[in-house]
DNA sequence: AAATATTCTACTTATTCTATAGACTAATAG
DNA sequence: CTATTAGTCTATAGAATAAGTAGAATATTT
């Protein structure tokens, strides 16, 4: 299941991109359109801006607003910053792999090829839909 | 990423699987072979007991047996026991659903296609696959 | 310069989940 | 009866999740 985080850095990412790039958008309103914790939201937002996604500009006038161009944001981008891997095993995942401690080797653990097929059908949604396809 | 529980629930299972049906194995057999800790793999083994799809017999030559088929013990089924939901919201699960608390309605809600999507994908590669594949 | 609006930072809390460990109880076979 | 094995119950350390509180820093307007 997806944590609230990522679901709530998405809907955000949505948002700001119906707004359109580079038009500040207060945390507050966000948070009241989305029905979001607006301090859980600012920790999302700060994260997402560390990562490129956002900026923001303090003051009157001020708020976050998106730096990237909508279809070029991907579910998995996002998803990778805010959930982390993708894959079901770290030893099938393409961006954190890591060796699984019990399996004494890849070829012989039984759940290799089913988790590796499941990755590539949700890699398949996840890199071909980008926030112009949520909005 | 699947909870070790969920992992090792699959292996345990694998493992009883090649011994054949009811055939009992220790606990302690298949902790070693799977690099499980013994207490951890008990507590799994009796909750797959709970759920019906394993029996166990106390004493001398006793231990955990499968009482399946394992052509019929998909990884959905074993999913849903150990891990839960197979669905990335509980608003697109079909055996756990919940309505979200911060959307409005489903159709407003913009992430919900896409983890239907993302569901339906995960689901065919779930139910498909059973013990047999996993041997 | 002061007032106001807004993000940024740090600290704290409550709750749940994860992965175990230990001790004791109950059943079964020989 | 005895050895073997699962069952039950309790505890726990650590991490992650999802916030909440307080105030500092920065920008804009007056």
């Amino acid at each position: 299941m997806l944590s609230k985080r990522t679901k709530y850095g998405l809907k955000a990412l949505t948002y700001l991109a119906k707004k359109g790039k580079n038009t500040p958008v207060l945390i507050s309103e966000i948070a009241t359109e989305e029905n979001i914790s607006k301090k859980f939201l600012e920790a999302i937002l700060l994260q997402l801006k560390r990562n490129g996604f956002l900026a923001s500009k303090m003051g009157k006038g001020g708020g976050y607003y998106l730096i990237k161009d909508p279809e070029e944001v991907t579910i998995a981008s996002v998803y990778r910053i805010l959930e982390g891997p993708i894959a079901m095993l770290p030893c099938v995942s393409l961006n954190y792999y890591e060796k699984c401690d019990d399996c004494k080797s890849e070829e012989e653990c039984t759940l290799h090829k089913v988790m590796i097929e499941v990755r590539d059908n949700t890699l398949k949604v996840y890199e071909n839909s980008t926030l112009i396809d949520l909005i």
